[in-house]
DNA sequence: ACATACATACCGATTACTCTGTATATTTTT
DNA sequence: AAAAATATACAGAGTAATCGGTATGTATGT
């Protein structure tokens, strides 16, 4: 809820400087360990101005994942693979540039919502939801294509398009938890690539007469 | 807590009590936000005792890691898959093994590593490395198998076993965060579906010989 | 006798949060 | 339009509670 205040934002305000703090700092120090203090610090500045935009901690963790969630939203939907016509390709090029974006820091390109819901999923069930829904609401941006590449070869699979979606979601979570154990980003864009031949699988149509023959 | 103040094992040792407490105390809170009294408390022991047995939290999450690492090393080493003469099967067998421990409540189906690696990746690299080394290790037990199911198949791809061993504890961990972010594990199962319907992919004849026609 | 394995009381540091003050913007009153 | 009143957006000092860790005492096995 941004404010339509006139005063001078210099920067951004406080409130969106807290959010990029507690974006950043967060996915360092995970959430429990991250201070009001270490967020005030980050974003320059004071404890006054934390509590006057966030009524506590766990307020301001609510608040940071709807954040990302907007925040990636934008970046995902400005992304370029949404210009090709095959839906099936367009799937694709979204695997191949979240492959893309798994370089540098570890901090920076891990998902946020991904790290507090594991943190806090038992102890803090206001950021809990608000994680799962940017977790599960990017997943469902995947969902459209998916559907669309199933009924453009003739799919019919004991598998929905949510579940794969869902799926490319697991897959992404695990491989940062893999990059963070190792502290290797390449661990990570391998599951990414098992991910992509998983999909070429799903819908070659070699493969695509054997579908219903099994039960997982 | 009336405690016999005779010096009895009763249960086992205080040190065994409280790494039983911190598997299941801090894949519900997390490591940060289990505090040493909720270790002691669960396990029935005083502050003393913790710190008699650890010189510190931080070992005490070391020693966590690495007891977690020997118990379910135990247990997978048990599971009646390994009995399959196929590697093929066994592998799928392991597979399903997981899928069927994912039940009941979220903390006790989730993995002790791959919560705490990803909460103190940055602030603690001894924890971080004894839960590299206990999920690693644990991958590193697939890949005969899988290496077996190779050669046996005479596939020869892009992909090493290290990295399709990696890949499924990816998908696991993943599984684990969907899980815990929607409170379902139906949503991990699902997951672990997809994992095994790639592993068939992979290993299937009529996918055998268009391996290496694409570079992921 | 000595070390081990705890129990209990305690402590300094840290933490989330509160309270009060203040500069500035906006609205209301005159 | 000027003045007064009110609201906003912080700054900064302060606090009660909690936390990890320590110091010391004590029972027991060797």
């Amino acid at each position: 809820m941004p404010k339509p205040t006139k005063q001078e934002p210099e920067r951004g305000d406080a409130r969106t400087r807290l959010l990029e703090a507690a974006r950043d700092v967060i996915r360092q120090k995970g959430f429990t360990n991250t201070t009001v203090s270490d967020l005030c610090q980050a974003a320059g500045v004071t404890s006054g101005a934390f509590f006057h935009n966030f009524k506590s901690k766990e307020a301001l963790g609510v608040a940071a994942a709807e954040y990302w969630a907007e925040t990636t939203g934008e970046l995902f939907r400005g992304a370029p693979y949404h210009a090709s016509q095959d839906p099936l390709d367009r799937l694709l090029g979204y695997i191949d540039f979240r492959k893309a974006i798994i370089d540098g820091d570890v901090a920076e390109f891990t998902c946020l919502a991904g790290t507090m819901a594991q943190e806090v999923y038992d102890t803090s069930p206001a950021i809990r939801d608000a994680c799962a829904a940017s977790i599960l609401g990017h997943a469902a941006t995947l969902e459209a294509d998916i559907e669309e590449a199933m009924t453009a070869q003739g799919i019919q699979a004991n598998w929905t398009p949510a579940s794969l979606a869902r799926h490319t979601q697991a897959v992404l979570q695990g491989a940062f938890i893999l990059a963070k154990a190792t502290g290797n980003p390449e661990v990570a864009r391998e599951s990414v690539d098992h991910l992509r031949r998983y999909v070429e699988f799903l819908f070659s149509n070699s493969s695509k007469e054997q579908r219903n023959d099994r039960a997982p």
